[in-house]
DNA sequence: AATTTTGGTTTATAATATAAACTATTTTAT
DNA sequence: ATAAAATAGTTTATATTATAAACCAAAATT
């Protein structure tokens, strides 16, 4: 029987925002945009659907007197994604 | 940049619907419900998706009395099922 | 000092997934 | 024989989701 895709992952923006975040320390939000093709409206909502799970953390600050957030991955996004990625395997095998 | 996800592809009941239509040659509705644990107006809606598509034909005919729905994955459908996996190792290689 | 750009958030709308309700026939039980 | 339940679906209504448009505040540019 074919496993449940945790539908927080199975959504191609914040897939792509997770999937961007296991390869770096940290993402600023306009490098996520950059890189997801993504409308700063969408990423926004869907970076505190992750935030909200406690798949990313989020951190506001300035750079310079500009406003920026700053994204991570957190553990438990980590596992969540890896489980994604072995529940997905099982779909994509052929 | 990431890819395009073919969005009739990244929904759940129906890639598990492809991925199963890869393995053989055809299969019928009730199996496709029991393997996909879905129920049968979300399949029947998500199977002619697909079809509309041209991702898979639908052939429609009666086994002994019963009505009997058989389905088939494409050329088509195949080629977008292949392309599909393609683009998502870019979003799940860690 | 007006206009545009930057870096976002909020909100409205369009699209999607899903289940509930329904249909038609068949099988089973009384 | 007939009422009840099961089979094999479809149609339709609703809940959820994704997405873009509209908005805001501050900063940079003309």
């Amino acid at each position: 029987m074919l496993k449940e895709l945790d539908p927080l992952l199975h959504s191609q923006l914040r897939l792509g925002v997770m999937s961007l975040l296991i390869s770096v320390d940290s993402a600023e939000f306009t490098w996520l945009k950059e890189k997801t093709n993504s409308t700063a409206g969408n990423l926004s909502v869907q970076l505190d659907k992750l935030s909200e799970a406690g798949y990313i953390s989020i951190e506001k600050s300035f750079k310079g007197k500009k406003p920026l957030t700053t994204c991570r991955i957190s553990k438990k996004g980590l596992k969540a994604f890896e489980e994604y990625v072995n529940s997905l395997k099982d779909y994509i095998k052929t």
